[in-house]
DNA sequence: TTGTTGCTACGAAACTTTTCGTATATACTG
DNA sequence: CAGTATATACGAAAAGTTTCGTAGCAACAA
């Protein structure tokens, strides 16, 4: 099982992952302007620090039009665990228990999430018949 | 309902931070020696960072000893929910849902987990009949 | 008293992350 | 073509985090 040698993203790392999720690849302009343009940094440090995350490989793009085009290197799911899973070891003493306690209590979650969480929680249980 | 002006720890705070909630109120040569001594960094390297800790007001500490006694400032809970909290909303797009999905899969958890947070959906369902 | 040990305080170096200014190139407009 | 708008690249400043060296002070043993 060949563990991810990808650095976990920085705090302003992260809101572009977020961007790029939610819009699929996108130009550099076009995080700039969905973090909100100007009001979250000028249009270069967006350009630097995707340029940044390229060398690092946290993204890829392609460059043949004139305006690059970037992309997420890994699937949103694998860095999505992976920051979890800091969490977890860190401020939970590995404990995933605690963590989802704290998530269910910080945050005022409907019935519906309450279900589908409840499902995923029978098929966990179903899953590993230890 | 005020909310708590402190701000969220740095990656080495909140290292000092699980240290302080598993032994409770402590000096720096015990924190120092608990995160392994001089192999996590040198003795002042640690005084430094809970000095700075105790000026933002994330530590408290007693000078009545001679050798200080440091203590958390806010409960744990209510810090790993505001960790939590943070990343559900940049990592998750604040779907508490999402991460608890995550935190499932993200690691093996037993049936005894799986049966205490099972529990507190059911807690969660009765609690909120919205 | 004198030396040793163990503590805090403080300043600054070393690193990391974020931000921006400027240079340069390419497309488009008139 | 000249002028404007929009790209990338790059260097370096600015800001934040982590680390350490050194100084000074108090406790204590010889």
């Amino acid at each position: 099982m060949a563990k991810n040698g990808l650095p976990r993203p920085t705090g302003r790392e992260l809101d572009i992952l977020a961007v790029l999720w939610q819009r699929g690849p996108s130009t550099v302009r076009e995080v700039h302007e969905a973090l909100g343009g100007d009001g979250a940094g000028g249009y270069t440090t967006m350009l630097k620090l995707m340029q940044i995350m390229n060398d690092k490989g946290l993204l890829t793009r392609d460059e043949s039009a004139r305006s690059h085009i970037y992309r997420t290197a890994a699937p949103e799911r694998e860095t999505q665990s992976g920051l979890v899973k800091d969490l977890c070891e860190r401020a939970f003493g590995g404990s995933a228990e605690k963590l989802v306690l704290r998530a269910l209590s910080s945050k005022r979650i409907d019935r519906k999430e309450l279900a589908t969480i409840r499902a995923l929680i029978d098929e966990y249980e179903r899953g590993q018949q230890s």
